[in-house]
DNA sequence: GAGAAATGTATTATAAGTTAGACAGGTAGC
DNA sequence: GCTACCTGTCTAACTTATAATACATTTCTC
């Protein structure tokens, strides 16, 4: 009979103003009830709120003025790195930013389950398996995890690997890839993945499964990509398609030369030169540690 | 001088182990590690990690075997609802799901900044603000939010919101929608929207931010959701394009006549019959409180 | 049956979170 | 200047969470 109990409270206080400032009514620069109110509000006691608005300050969300009042910051959204469905790092590389890549890990092993049934593979046939880091201007964002079939002919090398994306080796050694299925969801992040992304344990992530086949319907790369919202998140364009009553919306497919951006946005509103203030902003990490 | 410290360690290991047995890698009736090495894994205690096996046999995801181990419970695979990025909903109707809103909130409202400048509206002016979650046979599997301009003239009635799609109600306005642009996120449930969609206060949520604009250029609507992972998920399926050297993912463009399901994997492995073996589960909250 | 390994249970000690109160000092309004 | 209100800091007592052990019981393997 475990009687689940109720702990931390200040950290339920942090969670629930840090949702109304980045999603919720509080604009920048607003001041925030002070303290004794915001424990009366909630019923607890005023050391515990300032517990929150400490891990608030931390986040760079609140600015504290003391005599005068708590302050919700201005120009605190950090964007985060955006990325298409496609091609995902074309776009860094016109910005003119470096990334890197880490390779954690490099090993054939035998594939659980659920990898070994999307790439299709024999009862214990095994799979080359690789875990990378990639980094952008020396911060990490993505923690990606690939099973590639041993068959297939694996002709790369690690270092090869930490040099060049997995697709492209596959397809300089002559492998076919044709198309793929992804699907992306959300997740916490785990103890390895916190650790490599520089989060804490219980971070959200962003996750990615996506399979790729080869024209003959074989499994050919399983890529499980995990990324940190802060740093990145996915954008796409959409176009309202279909006659009236089954009208649905489409992607706007882009043409394979890169182009600077769609920026079809015309709004006139004084703010609308400034597209998108994208709050989702997730710093929640007290600690990096590690 | 706070020290940000590290609380819950319990509730952490919970939601990881939660994460781990839903998305991640155990599959159902496979054993756990031991209470020990889990205890070694994260660092913690076994009386910590035992409270977050209570907590999970609780939600009845495990199933604790003295003498032999914990172990996954089977028949916990609820697939999650699967979305394209276009028309959420169509999916469903099709499977002949029933899905159903509750109307959480209807008021006009000054908007947040961010929504604002997003919309493209003057300094002062006022949105229409609607809070709905979005349930499939009777379970909450979103949150959303979505502001519209009050000078759109906005026709419809807080009956009408509980009934029928914002968009559809809006091009029964007579209002042209054209394009749209949405990016994809992960973030942390807050206490109302865990409260919302029957989740505990951390657990990781898929955001997805919709700004909708009519042929001018003038911002029509704007959303913000929150799904829950276990419950929805975006697929889109993609081909390779482009020339040699210069090639790219694309998504498939689907019809608007719906279709049963693209369906190519025609992996011959024997466990490919199984294609997708996600295991998934629903209760989580053990005290939803206050 | 012996032994290893697992969960179930209990005890004690330490660490951490919460509360309540008091006081100092800054800021703004009257 | 006075007052009200705010944040910053501190103390003490209390409650809860976690750690470190030890030991019993069940299950499986050999």
């Amino acid at each position: 009979m475990v009687d689940a109990v109720e702990p931390l409270k200040a950290r339920r206080i942090y969670l629930l103003l840090r949702e109304r400032i980045l999603n919720g009514g509080l604009e920048p620069g607003s001041r925030l009830p002070g303290e004794l109110s915001i424990a009366a509000e909630y019923g607890v006691s005023r050391v515990t709120v300032r517990r929150a608005l400490d891990n608030l300050a931390i986040d760079g969300l609140i600015d504290r003025r003391p005599g005068s009042g708590t302050f919700v910051r201005e120009g605190n959204s950090v964007q985060p790195i955006v990325a298409d469905l496609s091609n995902v790092l074309s776009h860094l590389v016109e910005m003119g930013r470096r990334t890197s890549v880490r390779l954690l890990s490099f090993a054939y092993v035998n594939p659980s389950e659920s990898v070994a049934g999307a790439l299709g593979l024999e009862p214990g046939e095994r799979a080359q398996r690789s875990i990378r880091v990639r980094l952008i201007d020396g911060a990490p964002f993505s923690y990606l995890v690939t099973h590639v079939p041993e068959r297939i002919g694996v002709t790369y090398s690690e270092a090869d690997l930490a040099s060049m994306p997995l697709l492209g080796l596959l397809e300089r050694s002559g492998v076919v890839v044709e198309e793929a299925s992804q699907s992306i969801g959300a997740t916490l992040a785990g103890p390895d993945v916190a650790e490599a992304l520089g989060l804490e344990i219980g971070s959200p992530l962003l996750s990615l499964t996506r399979v790729v086949w080869d024209p003959s319907g074989q499994g050919v790369e399983h890529l499980h990509a995990l990324y940190r919202p802060d740093r990145y998140s996915f954008h796409m364009d959409l176009v309202r398609t279909g006659a009236v009553g089954a009208r649905r919306w489409n992607p706007v497919a882009k043409p394979a030369t890169a182009r600077p951006e769609p920026q079809k946005r015309k709004t006139e509103g004084p703010k609308s030169l400034k597209p998108k203030p994208r709050p989702v902003r997730v710093s929640n990490q007290r600690r990096t540690s590690t």
